[in-house]
DNA sequence: TCTATTTTTTACCATAGGGTAAATTTCCCT
DNA sequence: AGGGAAATTTACCCTATGGTAAAAAATAGA
């Protein structure tokens, strides 16, 4: 869900000739997975096409979803692929999908090449904390109906691409909960 | 509660001298407060001594925790320095505290001059990013009480420097479920 | 178009945690 | 040390959401 202008397909391909970088990619067909569990997390995946979804598994083994990400937007396992811890997120389709696969070598010749581009990601990641402090605060605050209505209000696409047990996991509720929350609505 | 060896006291102050950067600090009485909502936050705070909570109110006008910082550790109101966004976040001091204010463009002098700093500060973003989203995971997975013992472990200090009440609010319980957990505790 | 499968809704009871209020304990301040 | 204020605990009932299970609706495949 997070766009830069600066991580655009643009500047990305026009980087890839630039500087010799060798990016690749890669689709994945609706429904399939791009990443799972247990494998190392060795990219950003930049989405060029497509929607994606992230979750993981929670001890009873119920996914539940962590974050989506369209068009546009930049993805990773965090934990993965900066700290190197085991990672526990699986990314799967949620339509044929188009990805660009960057690396941490090739994020860096960028990062030595283009002098704003760790400036850049500073603000990529401020954006990220920013969003996730706003959902712990809205869990904090708001009712599981608010956050649904905000969601609609906010990101009314995704209703038309991910399940609603994706939906309702994300929002921290059961999707019987969901029901009914969109029943009384 | 984020430390970085980059942004450490020495570090800073070494800057200060030869970097002209003019630091400021201020000192903070136990219960005052650094910073109030409704006023711009236009410095990120590194605590030299003393310890923080940052706090927002509800609807209803309940203090809700959104975080603690104690000492080595950076602290900003990320919408209002970021985004310049109307500031929502009181930082109070539990203890008696003195911050180093950092100015933006203090920083960016830093950044200018030191080649690593935007890659640090990249770094440390990245940290709150995921530990924010872990935060969400752990709302969404494990029950009050299993957080509760979840922070009693990783940061027991916080018991003896903040309220119990600031403690339920971070936890996202009432008070009186806190008293409850810990009997049956 | 029909059928099988998946997704969503509905219904029922169970339970974690909330709200209010009062009792108790702890902490300050003089 | 004593008294008043603040913090914490306890008790009560209430509500939102969970869990299980089954019905209904939607989707996809042949």
């Amino acid at each position: 869900m997070f766009s830069t202008k600066f991580l655009s397909a643009k500047n990305l391909l026009h980087w890839n000739i630039e500087l010799d970088l060798n990016l690749t990619n890669r689709t994945v067909k609706k429904g399939e997975l791009l990443l799972e569990a247990g494998y190392r997390c060795d990219y950003f995946y930049y989405v060029l096409k497509g929607f994606l979804r992230l979750y993981y598994l929670d001890l009873e083994g119920n996914q539940v979803t962590h974050w989506f990400s369209g068009e546009e937007a930049v993805v990773t396992s965090p934990f993965s692929f900066f700290r190197k811890d085991k990672n526990i997120l699986f990314i799967e389709a949620l339509e044929d999908t188009e990805v660009l696969l960057i690396t941490s070598e090739q994020f860096s010749i960028i990062s030595h090449k283009v002098k704003s581009a760790d400036q850049e990601i500073r603000k990529l990641f401020a954006e990220f904390a920013m969003t996730f402090s706003r959902r712990i605060m809205d869990i904090h605050t708001k009712t599981a109906d608010e956050r649904y209505l905000k969601l609609m209000t906010e990101h009314p696409y995704l209703f038309q691409k991910a399940k609603l047990s994706h939906i309702a996991s994300f929002l921290g509720i059961t999707q019987q909960s969901l029901s009914r929350i969109r029943k009384n609505i």
